[in-house]
RNA sequence: GGCCUGAUGGCGGAGUGGUUACGCAGCGGACUGCAAAUCCGUGCACCCGAGUUCGAUUCUCGGUCAGGCCUCCA
């Protein structure tokens, strides 16, 4: 079995095959950094990056390129610059490193480029410049806007011919716009705000136009995926996709060529019955979850769902993951004297809900298969274990779980002092077990037990973990 | 108003034209000094109606409900 994508584009799973196998690449759109980012930005972020250790697994580790943009020029981070007094830098700088931090916590690997809006102006000022040399684009009152109507394919992506939408629009529409569905690509600053010069002004990009001038920098067209939210599709998709082919038809000629070869959308991540959004106010920053849970934890729950479906987000979804986790690592724990090694499965078979269209809730059920059957096979002390233990080991690795110690998952919430007072009362335990004194033993773990630590008699002794 | 998704057991969530994964929770048992962990066993669902079919949860049509997009948005 090989990969196939759902493209949004043909509505349909489609075999992927890239253009170039040496030289794999995807484009997933990236955060606005004025504020800390909420769990359902990161659902992306953590999907694209299964995706992401899915290809560098089939085409290599150096053949994938895989850029993430981020949108460091934006009305909201100059509001909160002008509130706080600072340069936009001193904003963007701060929330970057946090979305960083945070999608690391979230074992997402670092994209191999993260290109910033600010530091791609000549990039961006040279496209737009070509846009309005063949007509694709045209200048008024300081602003240059896309022009629609050049773009004969307008609305194949979302769905949506023009006409409709300009029928079913609530926008108030511009009076600079020749059409109603024209798209802003430069405009003025206002006062204070972030200024660059420009042949149609002095002024700011739009915000479409950013990653296009990105893929174009970073990858080349047309690349292999395009991935981001569904809601991304209208309109900042079908912009890109616009604005992109437009700027290589010459002069006169009609545009045509591929922008992206697989369009990939996550469905949202849902609190309760509506989507989380700063807007309605419903919000969890990743940032503030993280200090109370496992990264692992959260990445677990955010894949529990197809990346296509809504996903309700929940605390007891949370409590599954760990507990998913728990059981994981405790067979590892089990384990851990096995070498991973042998022949295991084929890497086709071992992938294959993976490859079907990214299926992380299929893939959840092979690793727990897994666990059950290493767990088996080490109680029988089974000549296959270190099979087995590889298979679970290397899916794991393409889904960016189990990467901890099992130990340090169960104890990791406990500092070396606690540790030697635990250990310290496992011992003492340990002793009035071996007297038959219960009633002592039992005291003891009930002290444990006020300490939020459970203790778990086997055969080579005793053994602890921090419960949640 | 236009466009687009989805509806699976107590909960989460895959998948399939004919035995409905997997996990959590529940129940019974084994193990244990008692527990925990683990193991064995077990109950529980495919929104409604019509159609196609030998057979539909799966395909088609209609309906209901829920959500999203059309405006910044992962």
């Amino acid at each position: 079995m090989s990969l196939s994508l759902y493209d949004t584009m043909a509505r349909k799973k489609r075999p992927f095959v890239p253009s170039d196998p040496r030289r794999v690449t995807m484009y997933v759109c990236g955060p606005t950094v004025y504020n800390y980012s909420h769990i359902g930005n990161f659902r992306p972020v953590v999907v694209f990056d299964v995706l992401f250790r899915l290809l560098r697994r089939l085409y290599g580790e150096d053949a994938v390129l895989y850029a993430a943009n981020v949108t460091d020029v934006d009305d909201k981070i100059n509001a909160k610059a002008a509130d706080e007094g600072v340069p936009i830098s001193a904003i963007t700088d701060r929330y970057l490193a946090a979305y960083n931090a945070d999608a690391a916590a979230l074992g997402a690997l670092m994209p191999t480029a993260q290109p910033r809006a600010t530091q791609t102006m000549e990039a961006i000022i040279a496209m737009i410049g070509r846009l309005v040399h063949n007509n694709s684009a045209y200048a008024a009152e300081g602003h240059v806007l896309f022009n629609t109507q050049a773009f004969g394919d307008y609305g194949r992506l979302s769905g949506r011919p023009l006409d409709e939408m300009i029928a079913g629009a609530r926008v108030e529409v511009a009076p600079y716009k020749q059409h109603p569905a024209d798209f802003v690509l430069w405009k003025p600053s206002k006062p204070g705000e972030p200024i660059w010069e420009s042949p149609w002004g002095p002024g700011r990009p739009g915000w479409h136009i950013e990653c296009s001038a990105m893929i174009e920098q970073e990858l080349g067209l047309p690349i292999d995926i395009h991935g981001g939210g569904i809601d991304l599709v209208f309109p900042h998709h079908e912009n890109e996709l616009a604005q992109g082919i437009c700027a290589h038809s010459s002069e006169g000629g009609h545009p045509h060529g591929t922008y992206a070869h697989f369009w990939l959308h996550n469905g949202f991540l849902n609190m309760g019955e509506e989507k989380m959004s700063k807007s309605l106010g419903n919000v969890t920053l990743a940032h503030d979850l993280l200090k109370q849970t496992p990264g692992e934890a959260i990445r677990w729950a955010l894949l529990a769902a197809h990346y296509r479906q809504p996903l309700a987000w929940t605390d007891d979804a949370l409590n599954q993951a760990r507990n998913s986790l728990d059981h994981l690592y405790g067979v590892l724990g089990r384990a851990r004297h096995i070498a991973a090694g042998g022949s295991g499965a084929l890497l086709e078979d071992q992938l294959e809900p993976l490859l079907d269209d990214v299926n992380t809730p299929a893939a959840m059920a092979q690793l727990k298969k897994l666990a059950t059957d290493l767990d088996a096979a080490v109680r029988k002390d089974a000549p296959s274990a270190p099979a087995i233990k590889q298979d679970l080991m290397a899916l794991a690795e393409v889904m960016g779980f189990l990467q901890a110690d099992p130990q340090v998952w169960f104890q990791g919430g406990a500092d070396e002092g606690l540790k030697g007072k635990i250990d310290g009362l496992i011992s003492a335990r340990d002793a009035a077990r071996a007297a038959k004194d219960w009633v002592e033993a039992d005291r003891i773990r009930a002290e444990l037990t006020a300490m939020n630590v459970e203790v778990m008699d086997g055969p080579a002794g005793a053994t602890w973990r921090i419960k949640e």
